[in-house]
DNA sequence: TATTAATCGGACATTGACATCCGATTAATA
DNA sequence: TATTAATCGGATGTCAATGTCCGATTAATA
């Protein structure tokens, strides 16, 4: 239902927004995230042309988050990479359904609404700061900062 | 976000339902639903191989549901050509995550089990009884039945 | 200025979704 | 029993999503 590619998308811009705002190479993105180096780099070059991360080429470059964590929104990031397509018009063409979506038509619609707006609530810091026994990414719950 | 399959197959099992519980040809539900002959045949024999529709070989023969409109709802038909994939475990294989879905991976399936939710609650029936201005497959809204 | 560490972007390979075609099969009926 | 109307299922084609590879480019620094 979601593409691998949003997947993908979610998890490094989650390690990005843990790491904030410090920049992280490709390859540590991919490492933590368990996805493929090469495609990552594609996935984050999108993600990059769409204004959710900046890139630094170079020494000591990397990638990093533009917003901080508490300003960008799951919705974001999913619809840099693969935009959640409402239907606007009739997809079968008929004239007179038009702007006015059949009952059936606007079922669907209404479910693609719902997952837009659920997303659009939920940003990275309150994915990260939420209590549970499973933190993203990671095998343990982070308990106290060491040091940084 | 929701395959082409999905969006055929709604469409052809809300043109068997207007005509329930008489059967229709592949071609005659071709026609009304705009979608390509062949391929709707591919379709409509997944929904038969999953118990939607049944299939009548010969003169006289052709495609009809299983249960009356009221009884099969939208997540049926949606199941059987192109399942919801809820998330059941942890994307990355981590093992103390399991069951227990970190927050990301929980808001995602969180918004697929909303879709699940909704469609599981409408059956055709109620998508063709919906007073509306538009109706499902028709440029009209079907005013008294002429005859039969 | 040479080296090193990093992203960029283009070319390519693989796979699955979407789509087409057609001979085989089935069933009604003249 | 021959004809006709219908689905079935296998082979094939096309394209976008996914994934890989590598040389070009950029920037820090010794």
């Amino acid at each position: 239902m979601f593409s691998q590619t949003v997947e993908y998308a979610l998890r490094a811009v989650c390690h990005l927004a843990i790491q904030s705002p410090k920049s992280c190479t490709t390859e540590e993105i991919a490492k933590v995230t368990k996805v493929p180096t090469a495609y990552l780099s594609k996935v984050l070059q999108g993600l990059a042309r769409n204004g959710i991360v900046k890139s630094q080429r170079g020494i000591g470059g990397g990638i990093s988050l533009v917003k901080t964590p508490d300003e960008l929104t799951i919705l974001e990031v999913v619809d840099a990479v693969d935009p959640i397509q409402r239907i606007t018009t009739c997809p079968l063409g008929l004239k007179s359904h038009g702007e006015n979506l059949c009952p059936l038509h606007k079922r669907v619609d209404d479910a693609l609404a719902g997952v837009q707006e659920a997303f659009s609530k939920t940003t990275l810091a309150e994915v990260l700061a939420e209590p549970t026994t499973s933190f993203p990414l990671s095998e343990s719950v982070p308990s106290q900062d060491v040091d940084e």
